[in-house]
DNA sequence: TCGGTATATCGTTATTTGCCGATATGTAAA
DNA sequence: TTTACATATCGGCAAATAACGATATACCGA
């Protein structure tokens, strides 16, 4: 049988659940699909293969409407729910999406919902 | 064109995200997915055209855990957000899932997260 | 090594949530 | 028309969340 790899649990998606339960962290999550268009030139938008499609906190910060502390404190907890990830490269920490968590939770949505 | 009706926004999406960030209300709203199964044959599920589907607060609470207070609340939490319906008869107040809220909300995740 | 910039963390206050017991209300049955 | 049952609402308290400014930490460039 094909075996499911890194099903979601009912405990993970409550947790994604909290996560979304606020309106700046969705936005969060939505603005950083297309980063390219929803960012400036000017932002610190990774092109590289390195971390393509991260964006720095301060970019991030910027479009928010929260302070930098209240910013900073929800991409971590959109972090601890996996629905992004993070690099620090130099002076900047880069956030993006994990499209395979976020996969795996509208999955979990369409079957367990 | 052809018209979305009824399409989900954020903040209806980020209501139902609070409505879900809770394990208890989680289990109500799954447990009434196969509610013939779940509840007992003695319990009041309905079979009747009338409310297919429903089950009234007392057997909702037989398996929540919590009091009747709470499990009365949350299922008024539910009933907001618009995941589940109700209708009241005789004495009892029976509540089923509303499916075609939970299609949208999962074509909402789909195509907006 | 010393600013300067980026980010994280801390401490705080106001609001919301989780959850309960007690009580009120609504309905049926005796 | 009492009584019993089903459900909703109220009042309360502890915990969690929202959000901020201030401060600490990390890193870089001069």
């Amino acid at each position: 049988m094909k075996q499911e790899l890194h099903a979601m649990n009912d405990e993970k998606a409550v947790e994604i659940f909290k996560a979304l339960s606020n309106q700046t962290r969705l936005n969060i999550l939505q603005m950083l699909k297309n980063a390219e268009t929803n960012f400036s030139a000017q932002a610190h938008v990774i092109k590289e293969a390195d971390f393509e499609g991260g964006v720095c906190v301060s970019d991030i910060h910027k479009k928010t409407g929260t302070s930098q502390s209240t910013t900073s404190q929800y991409l971590s907890i959109l972090l601890q729910s996996g629905l992004l990830e993070t690099k620090r490269i130099g002076q900047w920490t880069y956030y993006r999406r994990n499209e395979e968590m976020i996969k795996q939770f509208s999955q979990y949505i369409g079957l367990n919902l």
